[in-house]
DNA sequence: TTGTTTTGTCAAGCGTATTAACCAAATGAA
DNA sequence: TTCATTTGGTTAATACGCTTGACAAAACAA
């Protein structure tokens, strides 16, 4: 079949129907057939079919009397949240996240624990297996019961290959069939992606980049990632491995990265750099104590201890974060540049620190970037905080689920 | 109206004659009903429709007997060259080329003369339109023959606006309503774009970039800038400033850019960082002789003769050259991880160097890029040369000529 | 109350697609 | 050469999804 494309879109049955669904889906509050008639420039006779038909496949529910209008009052539709289940998975580099949720992607049950992707595959998706029906128990539930998963990496994906490639911090992942592997285990469709690139999908749907059709996530945790949502749509690239800013280089001939190369993003600002920062910190401390310090040994100084301990006014801590925001900040000037968004929203532990990370970037957007592109720019924190990749997780898939039952 | 969108896409009355002129247009030879068919997954009896429609209105027409597939021989389809004019303005920072083209975009007048943007928008389009009443004369005709003219502009681009926004390299054109001001002059359909997204969509159409999804367009002039087209669409990002890469800062307290910044892309790697170079390794000489140092005065030395020098086999040219692509090679490795290209296409009159050009910007690539990134990534030179921007503007004067015939 | 505005529904009609049959023109094997 | 096969293009009947225009329902304003 065709890809959709510019030029020579893609020509679907019933692609109304989605289109509807869709926004449905997105608008908080639900929306009236008549709105929906005008945001698409269809009659609202038109939409009142469309309409029927997901309202007898229980889709879609009328939920409330809309808002005063000055003439009858709107139905409003929301999606139905009944007839399905859906989980998310955000596999992290030291964390992993599972959420499940209703077709309203309302969260039912949530597990997160610490986690190390660097294990491999074999061992880390038995653990993942184990945890995902420990979480389906929790809701008295069984895998015939879930829709479709969603699921997040960080690495590069090949949609096409259901696997990562090369990924810099997921040793012995390279080309293992993920999505066949997992599609083995668990039996309903599985959706693999990139977690920056979930990120952003997550923010946008239900979080701080709501209806903004140039939405750049950015994702500072123990890697660094960015994910470009474009009018509603994940960019990709051509090979799928669009928005790996990682490794980028800031500063030549900077500290080494995992990589092989030297001062990437990610060696200068990622979750690993300022842990490997406070715990030089301490060590040239001659015993002076700090929050920092007292923590042992030294080398169990994590990015979460450091984060949390400029939240508590440990200045080394804080001076710590505002460096790497100040890196990030560089790589940021040029994503500006390049990619032009309409708004930015960082994500990953990191970015919980607020302004005291996000200043330095701020500050480095006005400065360097050009004035076209930073004049209605803003750049806010992830308001789905720890949620943001698990969240798109689930909105890739309740795409799958919903676009299932309502080609039926 | 709603504007064009992934999630909620544009419901268009014959939208598939539009697609189907499109793959009339683009593809190289011609292209039968039934490949027609194949290409948009639709029945061969709507195409038949389609097609009837298409040639009554002189759109189309039915060239050659296509190749044999081992049944009944297909009948190609081209556009019709005649019944229409467009040209196309590639408004430089130091040159103006026009073109004027029939509806298949063969050439049949140019012009092409050193210019100056600098003096101004009042100046420089009195200039061009000079300059376009003297190329419609050459061919005989007037401006009521015209359909459409594309024109490119090395600055941002704001489309609702028809101007410029704060460009580098265009003082005192920053927000002068362009558009506006040449509709009056010229009384027909103006399109306004950015030289590198034309440039783009030239190589994209009728270059070295055909029929690429993803395809990254970097135009090295006296300013450096890109364009990205994805699959057949420029990606203008949130203000229209996407691709403004001759800002971003590649070494840290670098020369002084004329934007106010340092270690600017186009302070290392822009035509005239390039002309000051040699004119400062002239004057280093002590009076050696050199293929450069035959100009006089010093001052005089452009890009272009770099350029020229450097092919004649000039050691201190080729090394500038180099130079430049060395630089230009780092911000391409930031740019690849970034957007993911299929294919890198480098244009403008630095890249008339080929390979001593290439060379260093292939290696940073392959050294430094995410593995997954640069696999299937080609990088070459423009194939239009100094035509890719105004060919660029030709395609999207016959978009607008071709669709306001095929609606009427 | 009556008139106005907005939402939602219905029936008639139209435009654009599909399906299935057909002819046209080429190939290749008997 | 003849005839089955393959591919290209056309035609007529039909299906589907949308628009149009009318209308009822439900709110507000005079």
């Amino acid at each position: 079949m065709h890809q959709p494309n510019g030029l020579y879109p893609e020509l679907k049955k019933n692609s109304n129907k989605h289109t509807v669904l869709n926004l449905v889906r997105f608008t908080p509050g639900g929306i009236s057939r008549a709105d929906i008639a005008r945001h698409l420039g269809l009659s609202r006779a038109a939409i009142t079919a469309i309409v029927n038909d997901l309202l007898v496949n229980e889709l879609v529910r009328e939920t409330v009397d809309g808002p005063v209008t000055g003439g009858r009052r709107p139905k409003m539709l929301g999606i139905n949240p009944n007839g399905g289940y859906v989980i998310g998975v955000d596999i992290g580099a030291t964390h992993l996240g599972l959420l499940l949720t209703n077709l309203a992607a309302q969260v039912l049950y949530e597990i997160e624990i610490p986690f190390q992707v660097s294990l491999g595959p074999e061992v880390c998706l038995a653990k993942i297996d184990d945890l995902l029906r420990e979480l389906l128990s929790k809701a008295d539930l069984t895998l015939d019961h879930v829709d479709a998963i969603g699921v997040g990496v960080p690495g590069p994906v090949v949609e096409e290959a259901g696997a990562v490639i090369a990924p810099p911090i997921m040793p012995g992942w390279d080309h293992f069939p993920i999505q066949t592997h997992l599609h083995k285990l668990w039996k309903c469709p599985i959706s693999l992606n990139n977690d920056a690139e979930l990120g952003a999908i997550g923010e946008w749907a239900y979080g701080a980049g709501r209806g903004e059709d140039h939405l750049l996530y950015i994702k500072v945790g123990y890697g660094v990632g960015a994910g470009l949502l474009i009018e509603g749509n994940i960019y990709r690239g051509a090979t799928g491995s669009a928005g790996e800013i990682g490794h980028i280089t800031i500063v030549d001939q900077g500290p080494l990265c995992t990589c092989g190369n030297h001062g990437c993003l990610e060696a200068l600002a990622g979750g690993r750099a300022i842990a490997e920062r406070a715990q030089l910190a301490v060590k040239n401390s001659n015993g002076r104590r700090t929050q920092l310090s007292q923590i042992d040994p030294i080398e169990s100084i994590s990015s979460y201890d450091v984060t949390s301990a400029a939240r508590m006014g440990d200045l080394k801590a804080q001076e710590i974060i505002a460096e790497a925001g100040n890196y990030l900040g560089i790589a940021i000037v040029n994503l500006i540049n390049v990619v032009n968004p309409g708004m930015i929203v960082i994500g990953g532990g990191v970015a919980q620190n607020g302004d005291l990370f996000l200043e330095p970037i701020r500050r480095s957007a006005n400065e360097r970037s050009l004035p076209a592109a930073v004049q209605n720019l803003r750049i806010t924190a992830a308001t789905l905080e720890r949620r943001s990749t698990s969240m798109g997780a689930i909105v890739q898939a309740l795409t799958i689920s919903l676009s299932k039952k309502s080609n039926q």
